[in-house]
DNA sequence: ATGGTTGTCATACAA
């Protein structure tokens, strides 16, 4: 059974929901993952999603900021978010398959939305830094209280960290900009290898080549310039490792109108 | 070294 994944931070999902749609006919996933809907529960456009065929949809927001939803095709069990950092922020949520997802019943996906740090990378000067490295500590402390993790599972989402050196335009000019400076590339490395998540988009295209899944939004010519950072990951676990078919990331939407700065990246899997 | 853009919500704030 062919089995995709698409995670996609769509950057207001009520501003795209045209383009959600657009990419949903098009490519038709199993299940997609958004981070920041931007959106409140109760405004939450599920009749238009509902009807390009995604009938199971768990979406947990708040007002103006973060948001994070589930669509699937088929059906399946939420769970709540984990409160990380203390805080009740919409930046986690996951699911499990249910029985009519063949062989992808029993999987469980997690959703993420790592923050993005703000400018200074510097805890002890900006507090949204010391709030993504504390995020990433708790992500780190949650793997390992489940490893070894022996149920199939996925974890997605725009993690906000370029870990690799071949995942941004410039590894030398960008190693002191918050996504890519050593303290957080070293903790999401550590965080995922020490749960044995596999790197979906490099366990099939390894450095030295380029992947990028954000583009700023402040560049002139973002294709010409093409500065872009890989933020936005799959991870599978060990088990699932050998079904990963192919990776897809999607430039051609940050191409739309009024795009989201982020890209739909898709994994196909053989179960 | 600096500013460059976008979205939400209404004036800065987060990214």
């Amino acid at each position: 059974m062919r089995f995709t994944v698409t995670t996609w931070n769509i950057n207001s999902v009520r501003l795209r929901i045209a383009q959600v749609r657009r990419f949903l006919r098009k490519v038709q996933p199993d299940v997609l993952c958004l981070q920041e809907t931007k959106c409140p529960e109760d405004l939450f456009p599920l009749k238009h999603l509902r009807s390009v065929g995604y009938r199971s949809i768990v979406h947990c927001g708040q007002k103006g900021y973060n948001g994070v939803a589930i669509l699937s095709r088929h059906s399946f069990s939420a769970e709540h978010g984990m409160e990380l950092c203390e805080r009740r922020d919409a930046r986690h949520i996951a699911i499990t398959l249910g029985d009519d997802a063949g062989a992808a019943a029993g999987i469980t996906i997690h959703n993420f939305y790592v923050p993005a740090g703000g400018d200074t990378p510097e805890p002890d000067l900006n507090p949204k830094f010391a709030h993504k490295l504390s995020f990433l500590a708790e992500m780190r402390r949650w793997g390992d209280s489940k490893a070894p993790a022996k149920a199939p599972a996925i974890l997605v989402g725009d993690l906000n960290v370029a870990p690799l050196e071949n995942d941004v335009w410039s590894h030398k000019q960008l190693l002191d900009v918050v996504s890519h400076t050593p303290v957080e590339t070293e903790a999401l490395e550590t965080l995922r290898g020490e749960a044995g998540w596999v790197d979906a988009a490099r366990h099939l295209t390894p450095e030295p080549e380029k992947i990028y899944t954000w583009w700023s939004y402040r560049a002139q010519d973002w294709a010409a310039s093409d500065r872009g950072r890989r933020l936005d990951h799959v991870w599978v676990s060990p088990d699932l490792g050998g079904t990963l078919k192919s990776v897809d990331v999607a430039r051609e939407t940050r191409g739309w109108t009024r795009p989201s700065d982020h890209v739909p990246v898709t994994a196909v899997m053989e179960l």
